[in-house]
DNA sequence: CTCCGCCTGGTTACGCCATG
DNA sequence: CATGGCGTAACCAGGCGGAG
C-alpha cells in the first residue's frame, strides 16, 4: 500500500487549512507582527496537523541569512580543537545558529576547498584556525562576500576584517618557564615544533600578535630566561615535528647532549607525551633529576606518575569567545574587529621540583 | 545560441478595513 | 482618528523552459 509521497506542507497549505492568508499564517507561526490569539491558535493547530516544518532554504533566500556558521580547523582529533569545538557549538546553539564543521588535516588545499564550500552554502560566518598565516587569499575573499571571519588561535594579518581570538602564548609560556626558574632551575631546555625563519635571533623583539602559537611559546621561553638574567643557549632548543615519536627522539638527544640540563619545557601536549616517555626510557628520575613541564592540560597528564605539571589554556572559553566575536560582527553591519586574548593558567603537579644538589643550604 | 519570464516558499512593506 | 488585525504584492537566488 505505498501511496505516493506527499510533498512537505508549505505555509500556503497551513494558511488554507486555517482559513487565513499566508502572511498571517507566517506571522502566527514565527511570532512577529500582530496576530490575534484566536487566529494564532487556529494556525498552530493546522500546522501541527499537517506536520508543517518551515523551509529554511526559502527563509534564507529572503532574509539573506542562513543562521549557520562554518568551522574550519586543522584537526578534530587534537584535544585543543576538540574542546574548543564544544565551546563553539554551545555558543552557536544558544544564539540559534547551526554549525558546519570541516577538518583540514593541516592541508592548505583542503582548507581552501572547505572555505569555498562553506561560502557556497552561504554560511553567515566562519571560525577558522588557518593552516598558514600568509596564504590566506581564500579568507580575504570572504570579506567581499559579506561573510564574517574570526580567526581562532592562529593569526592571519592579511585578513583585515577578521577578529582574532587567542590565548596569549608568550605570556603562558613565560608562566611555565618562570615556574621552573622560581624552583631554582638555571639550565632549562625546550622541546618545540616552532619553525622560526632562517637566521632567527632570540633577541629580536617579536610582535607576538603575528606569531603562530608555537613560535610565540618559544618567544615566551626566551623572554622568561632574559627576564631572569639567564642566557639563551641554542643547544638547549630541541626542534621536533608535531608528533610523539619525533619529540621522543628530540628529547633523548637534548638530554644526552646537555648533561647539565635540569629541566625540560615542552610547548605542546603531543611533545610532552614523547618527552615523558623518553625520560622514562632513559631511566632519568622525574622530578628528582629532571623537571618536566608541558603545555595544554590533557587527561593523561593526571594519570601518569609523576603527574604532569602544565600550563593550561582555556580551550572551551576560547571557542565560546570566538563564536561570540563572530556573531557580534554578523549581527551589526559595522565590521568592528574585536580581538580577544585569554590567559593561560599554571597547574603545578608532581613533575616539577627543585633541581638536584640544591636541597641543602 | 541568448534572453526573458516564471517558479519555488517565507518575509515584509504597505495599506485597507473594522472596531473603539 | 488611532490602532490592531489581516491581506496583497513585491521580493530574494537561481534553475528551467520557451521564445526569438
Amino acid at each position: 500500500m505505498s501511496r505516493p509521497p506527499l510533498p512537505p506542507a508549505t505555509i500556503i497549505d497551513v494558511a488554507a487549512k486555517a482559513g487565513v492568508s499566508k502572511s498571517t499564517a507566517a506571522r502566527a507561526l514565527a511570532r512577529y507582527g500582530s496576530v490575534s490569539a484566536k487566529t494564532r491558535e487556529a494556525v498552530q493547530k493546522a500546522a501541527d496537523e499537517l506536520g508543517y516544518q518551515p523551509n529554511a532554504l526559502a527563509r534564507s533566500m529572503i532574509t539573506g541569512r542562513t543562521k549557520t556558521i562554518g568551522v574550519v580547523i586543522p584537526d578534530v582529533g587534537n584535544h585543543f580543537f576538540a574542546v574548543a569545538m564544544r565551546g563553539i557549538s554551545t555558543a552557536a546553539r544558544e544564539a540559534g545558529y547551526e554549525v558546519l564543521l570541516s577538518s583540514t588535516e593541516g592541508d592548505l588545499a583542503l582548507e581552501r576547498r572547505a572555505v569555498e564550500l562553506l561560502a557556497g552554502k552561504r554560511v553567515d560566518g566562519i571560525v577558522v584556525a588557518p593552516v598558514s598565516t600568509e596564504d590566506t587569499d581564500h579568507l580575504e575573499r570572504l570579506e567581499g562576500q559579506g561573510i564574517a571571519v574570526t580567526l581562532l588561535d592562529r593569526p592571519a594579518p592579511k585578513v583585515k576584517a577578521a577578529s582574532f581570538v587567542s590565548v596569549d602564548h608568550v605570556e603562558a609560556s613565560t608562566l611555565a618557564v618562570n615556574h621552573l626558574i622560581d624552583l631554582g632551575h638555571r639550565e632549562i631546555g625546550i622541546v618545540t615544533e616552532a619553525l622560526m625563519p632562517a637566521g632567527w635571533k632570540p633577541d629580536a623583539r617579536q610582535e607576538s600578535k603575528k606569531l603562530r602559537p608555537s613560535a610565540a611559546r618559544l618567544v615566551g621561553y626566551v623572554n622568561a630566561l632574559r627576564g631572569a638574567g639567564l642566557r639563551y643557549r641554542h643547544e638547549y632548543v630541541a626542534w621536533s615535528a608535531y608528533a610523539k615519536a619525533s619529540a621522543y627522539e628530540a628529547t633523548r638527544r637534548l638530554v644526552r647532549d646537555n648533561p647539565g640540563l635540569t629541566a625540560v619545557y615542552c610547548t605542546d601536549s603531543e611533545l610532552s607525551a614523547g618527552a615523558f616517555a623518553a625520560l622514562q626510557d632513559l631511566k632519568i628520575s622525574c622530578p628528582k633529576d629532571m623537571s618536566l613541564i608541558g603545555f595544554d592540560d590533557q587527561d593523561w597528564a593526571t594519570l601518569v606518575r609523576p603527574r604532569l605539571t602544565v600550563v593550561d589554556q582555556p580551550s572551551y572559553q576560547l571557542g565560546m569567545a570566538a563564536t561570540e566575536e563572530l556573531l557580534s560582527t554578523i549581527g551589526s553591519a559595522q565590521d568592528r574587529r574585536g580581538d580577544r586574548t585569554l590567559s593561560g593558567r599554571l597547574i603545578v603537579r608532581d613533575s616539577t621540583a627543585r633541581p638536584p644538589n640544591t636541597s641543602d643550604r
